[in-house]
DNA sequence: CCAGTCATGTTATTCTGTTGCAAATCAGTG
DNA sequence: CACTGATTTGCAACAGAATAACATGACTGG
């Protein structure tokens, strides 16, 4: 199946506790196999990510991890973050300047990402039919794709149910 | 035809001063059209933009424009960069915080990039099958789209002619 | 001329991310 | 254990990207 749903909207609301101790699991897991360590620091900004099911910015990362490890900088958390993105465990978004945990850290991949410009849920699509196409045009070009970023912005299920006003962000344009 | 290839790679070399005149002259029209100034700091920013066939840098623009525009500030050129966006003359890169020069002012549209590691070379697209495509499988999550940020990454036509080596940057990855 | 809008000047600040080097920790080795 | 080399962390400074806030100037239309 092309359609891959990575990271669906959590629009019914769902066992957080579980969703956060499977992704660790997994990435231990992961991690182990590969012959990295996924050291304390880096175990918990990956839980902070995890948290909270939107994208989270390095600073707001960096003035949680500093609640229990006094002497956090910024160097802390973007190396930890550097690490969390070359292990494939989260995505950064390159539009919100953000990073998100990845739905499934199984196998590395680039994501596809709809982001709600109401209520910034995120969802991660992976799915091999954009893949191709892109690579397909990108081809007759003659370009050879490495890699790509693709995030679309508009407005998710559970906010389309809603009344403009209601959501976050009075954006009544 | 969905494919439209709005600035292709410049691979051979071509009446640079020409393409800088015509893309101003456009945005000339347009901005006349629309009842809106193209003010001299602005046209400024725009002519450096174009200058260069490549994403610019913010900061870049700054250091330029202050060659014969003392007391440009920070704003200054966030602002021009904020009309000219706005106006759909220029584009954003999102993964390079970097500004382009649109192909085809001639329609608002959100561009598909081509972007090569190798040169920094850009090549836009706006394409409606990538278009579509991506809205119908935002459709298939109940999400209505309202912006598109792609960003391809890998090697231009020209460079992938080239041994390695000779290019910017050794990515022997 | 006056008021209102748009554009720019100016200063400071915030947010995002990197560099460089020293200290600590860890894994393997004899 | 002690020695070594690699990885990870601590720390301080810095660079780069973008915005806030408010004053000033310039171009409208009456
Ligand atoms: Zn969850
Ligand atoms: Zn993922
Ligand atoms: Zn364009
Ligand atoms: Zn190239």
């Amino acid at each position: 199946m092309s359609e891959d749903i990575v990271t669906p909207f959590r629009s019914h609301p769902h066992n957080h506790q579980r969703c956060v101790a499977d992704a660790m699991a997994l990435a231990e897991e992961r991690c182990g196999r590969r012959g990295v360590r996924l050291t304390p620091i880096r175990r918990r900004v990956l839980e902070l990510i995890w948290g909270r099911h939107e994208p989270v910015k390095a600073y707001d990362l960096l003035d949680q991890l500093r609640e229990d490890h006094r002497g956090a900088a910024p160097p802390t958390v973007y190396r930890a973050l550097d690490f969390l993105l070359e292990q494939g465990l989260i995505h950064r978004i390159e539009s919100l300047n953000a990073y998100i945990g990845c739905g499934d850290p199984s196998h590395p991949h680039l994501g596809q990402f709809l982001i709600c410009d109401r209520c910034n849920a995120v969802a991660e699509m992976d799915d091999s039919d954009i893949r191709d196409l892109l690579a397909r045009k990108a081809a007759t070009q003659g370009f050879h794709v490495n890699w790509q970023t693709i995030e679309i912005n508009g407005v998710c299920p559970s906010c389309r149910a809603v009344p403009e006003s209601v959501s976050a962000g009075d954006d009544s344009d």
